[in-house]
DNA sequence: AACTTATTGCAATTTTTTTTCAGTAGAGTA
DNA sequence: TACTCTACTGAAAAAAAATTGCAATAAGTT
């Protein structure tokens, strides 16, 4: 028996489909790229790489579908900077946590089980349903560490 | 002896003499008011107050001041909600982390020690200076969990 | 008191996000 | 396949959030 694999386009589809909305050639294509772009991103970075691939996607069906694809699990905000708000997609990956480094921006991931922890057990106290978790540490790096931050 | 107690004002007082800046009573007046708030807030909510309690300083002047409050440990951003940014004081406060309903839109504080220990370590491990971290739930709370988010 | 220059309020601007609207096109039904 | 209903789209306008320019003011030092 094999095992039937369930890629994002299948879980997005299925979610469309379950809230009554259309699948639209659109929404594919925002989705597609951004499971392509395997980094954090912003709504810019988005909308100037699909233009590049030739694709005319307004800003407006990007601001409109990030939403949804939000709520269905396939993308989560990792952090508001410089004005905007930027994300990632998840699907795939596994739970991880973020450093931002003040001054040179740079931001690296790392996982510990202990945050998955922290709140598998604040749910069941307190009868929450757990949609996401973020945990998100900002300081400076080891290189701007002596500089005074800039 | 007596313990010296050093308040929010000597902090920022302090902090601002050190950077070779000016301390001002507006700026004096926006740090009152934000340790008057027990309660997270946001840029137009932290104005309206000022203004009124008869304070005619301007958002401008808000906007200018709360990074050097937010750099000198004082205020801390929460959470990114509604397209802005809100805001605690943290002085004299243990570090905690947050649970938002997305139905309700309740917050709620709470603390874990292992959230701390996850940030030192990681901190030790790679030599970073920790500014500070950030540990949000993002779900339904008990009450608002079936009714299908809203 | 004089001086230097950071700070202020206001208005204008910029940037980000949302909304409006008219035309288009999914998707179900006849 | 044609028909119908209504969600979706791009473009532009609007709204909202945050930043900036500027002239007047005032902090803090000499």
């Amino acid at each position: 028996m094999e095992k039937l694999q369930t890629s994002e386009l299948d879980i997005f589809r299925n979610f469309i489909k379950k809230k009554g909305l259309r699948y639209t050639p659109e929404r594919e294509i925002i989705l597609r790229e951004i499971f392509n772009i395997h980094d954090h991103f912003d709504v810019d970075e988005l909308y100037l790489r699909l233009r590049n691939k030739g694709h005319r996607i307004s800003k407006a069906s990007i601001y409109r579908t990030i939403p949804l694809l939000i709520e269905c699990g396939l993308v989560q905000e990792v952090y508001h900077e410089d004005g905007h708000m930027h994300y990632e997609h998840i699907y795939g990956h596994e739970p991880h946590a973020h450093f931002r480094c003040l001054s040179c921006r740079r931001v690296e991931e790392f996982r510990d089980e202990r945050l998955e922890e922290v709140s598998r057990e604040y749910a069941e106290k307190y009868g929450i349903e757990v949609k996401m978790s973020r945990f998100e540490i900002l300081g400076y790096c080891a290189n701007c560490k002596g500089k005074e931050e800039g």
